[in-house]
RNA sequence: GGGCGUGUAGCAUAGCUGGAUAAUGCACUGGCCUCCUAAGCCAGGGACCGCGGGUUCGAAUCCUGCCGCGCCCGCCA
């Protein structure tokens, strides 16, 4: 209720001045009352206690009243505010249902539709960036999820962004993987796979790149392990990438190129896509590692090992620990994988005025101390949203031990659980083809809002009852709810009304004005009201669960509305009814796409 | 050993810049389709907020010490 904030801030002000207690805190202690039919705001009284000498009873009482004076006599509050009450100690703050009906209907912005303005900020939001070495699995479903439900939360507020994939094609994973390819033939694979008591490769994945493909590395893996000679051929490989030697770059991009397709085929089925790709290989081959190497050799931090490797010392930094050297600077010359992160930062640095990285919680000290390294050299440095990770009963995903569950097979088992579901309720009444597209999007939005919906920092285990769970705080209820709307604007339709020109009606005649006295109706209005400030403090904390639960509550409120409001009732259309039906369908719509839920009209 | 994060009903989670009776879903008990789709709605039971100290008028929230779990402390990526 930020709106209403701004209008009482200057008569509370008023008043402590008045009482001697504005050097407390206050504007933080204004906050959100916890019982809604108590109030939108309240300000706890018991600080002032103390200064004053008094219960704080009696303060919240002698200050409701002195309230109530000042609000007839100023039109903003009189027209806003429906009353001020002392409660226990609390000050409460009411606002007047048709003034908040009016913020969320009238205007005729983008506000109406449960967006934010322009804003004209340009946002680059780097994720997923999994190495090209096999399948895209749901423990690497975290970062792409939550980076991808970032971009388009940021797009809905009103920011301009970039989604961009940093395409790791150099280094040991992608050089494992060549080498497989281009030394092992597919019998001698599945030999080694075999006697390693590896599984069989899912024959329905047959035909996909990255399915095959990770055969080869898993082999080649296994066979290191005995064999040191394949190291060092690897490890050949790798120093010549990193020199920059076109020859291996090419057979390295022959290599994951085809396994970075099949991941991205897969991400698509989740609705994610990527406006760049950006390789690592970049900023070695245009000298901009060199030159960030040189830079920070003048750094004061500075420092040579024996063998001519340079670091950077950050124990002045408040980095702990074992090793407080950042190396970025092999003895042999060569750049490590940080060194190009930092000139890579720099480069996405020219591009954007705000910088987001998505990165698993292993990643905490690595960029750290590419944020201190680029302090060094004068660089910002970028915000990161860090998850924890999705691990299996078994433990951590991985991609080398074949211990992972395949993001296309819970896809298809999510679809197929969803079939069954339309089909057991709608199964009379739409064909075949209808329930196979709805169950198709029904099944990817669960699996992205049962990811989605938990709080980054907080690791989870995978379990297939919970990802596919339809019920509930699920996808599908707000898929549900959403259908709700679209079916009651259907069926005003169907019965001759020309829907766009009610609601034209609706708000000339401005209907909010004259709210009716329906609990759940007004609650619905006020869930509307807080809309764009949860879906901004979403954004700033990097917190995308925010904008989930308050959809689930956007949602739920619709549904007691239309438990209690018929919007057409033999015939009769309720203008204002009508028109909050069409706000919240937007509000409903736009939001579950930004999480990554498909707003379809029917299921 | 050190650093970062996490611990809330049987289960999964929200609340964590201190504020009123700790919120939601699953599971459990009971009720609601002559009515814009019941993937829904209503009512009910269920919580030493990991444990111990401290700060405060007030602590799930802040400080501190334990305990459990996760991640990290490579001239790997």
């Amino acid at each position: 209720m930020r709106e209403l904030k701004r209008i009482l801030e200057p008569h509370i002000e008023s008043l402590l001045v008045e009482l001697g207690c504005d050097s407390l805190p206050w504007k933080d202690m204004l906050t959100t009352a916890r019982e809604s039919d108590q109030g939108d705001l309240a300000l706890p009284c018991f600080p002032f206690a103390k200064i004053l000498q008094k219960p704080p009873v009696e303060i919240a009482e002698r200050l409701a009243t002195q309230f109530e004076g000042i609000k007839s006599q100023n039109t903003d509050l009189a027209e806003s505010l429906l009353f001020v009450k002392a409660i226990n100690g609390y000050l409460n703050f009411m606002a007047k249902p048709a003034w908040v009906a009016g913020l969320v209907l009238k205007s005729n912005s983008s506000r109406r539709f449960g967006r934010g303005e322009d804003t004209g900020h340009k946002v680059l939001i780097e994720h997923t960036s999994a190495n090209p070495n096999g399948p895209f699995h749901v423990g690497r479903a975290r970062n792409a999820i939550l980076g991808d439900t970032l971009v388009r939360l940021h797009k809905l507020h009103g920011n301009q962004v970039n989604a961009e994939y940093y395409v790791d094609d150099m280094g040991k994973q992608v050089g494992i993987l060549s080498w497989a390819l281009d030394n092992l033939s597919s019998e001698q694979v599945e030999d080694i796979l075999d006697s390693a008591g590896r599984e069989k490769a899912d024959p329905r994945w047959a035909d996909k790149a990255d399915h095959k493909s990770v055969r080869w590395y898993q082999a080649a893996n296994l066979l290191k392990d005995t064999d040191p000679d394949i190291d060092s051929q690897v490890g050949e490989l790798v120093r010549l990438s990193e020199e920059g030697d076109e020859e291996v770059l090419d057979s390295f991009n022959r290599a994951y190129q085809p396994v970075l397709d099949g991941m991205l085929d897969t991400l698509s089925r989740l609705a994610i896509e990527y406006d760049t790709f950006t390789r690592e290989s970049k900023f070695v081959i245009d000298g901009s590692v060199l030159q960030v190497m040189k830079q920070l050799e003048s750094s004061e931090l500075h420092g040579l090992a024996e063998n001519g490797a340079h670091f950077l010392e950050l124990e002045s930094r408040g980095i702990k620990g074992k090793s407080t050297k950042f190396f970025f600077r092999r003895g042999d010359g060569s750049s490590l994988y940080a060194t190009r992160d930092v000139a890579y930062h720099q480069w996405k640095w020219k591009q954007c005025d705000r910088l987001i990285n998505v990165l698993g919680e292993d990643h905490k000290l690595q960029s750290k101390q590419v944020s201190i390294a680029l302090e060094e050299l004068g660089s910002k440095s970028p915000e990161v949203a860090f998850y924890a990770f999705i691990k299996l009963p078994e433990g951590k995903m991985s991609t080398r031990k074949a211990n992972v569950v395949f993001m296309d097979d819970l896809l298809d088992e999510a679809e197929e659980r969803a079939f069954i579901a339309v089909k057991e309720l709608r199964g009379d009444e739409l064909d075949d083809e209808r329930m196979r597209s709805i169950a198709t999007a029904v099944g990817s939005s669960a699996v992205r809002f049962n990811i989605i919906k938990v709080a980054p920092e907080k690791g989870f285990t995978f379990r297939w009852e919970d990802a596919l769970s339809f019920e509930g705080d699920s996808a599908p209820f707000l898929m549900y709810s959403h259908t709700r709307t679209c079916s009651i604007i259907r069926k005003v339709a169907s019965e001759g009304h020309d829907v766009e020109k009610l609601v034209e009606q609706a708000i000339e005649e401005e209907v909010w004005t004259e709210i009716p006295d329906s609990e759940s109706l007004i609650s619905l209005v006020r869930v509307l009201g807080r809309h764009l400030e949860v879906l901004e403090k979403s954004i700033l904390s990097h917190s995308p669960h925010l904008f989930a639960k308050h959809l689930l509550l956007l949602a739920s409120s619709f549904n007691g509305f239309y438990r209690d409001r018929p919007v057409i009732k033999d015939g009769k259309v309720s203008l204002l009814d009508l028109l909050l039906t069409q706000v919240c369908r937007s509000h409903l719509a736009n939001g579950c796409s930004a999480l990554g839920i498909v707003p379809i009209e029917e299921m």
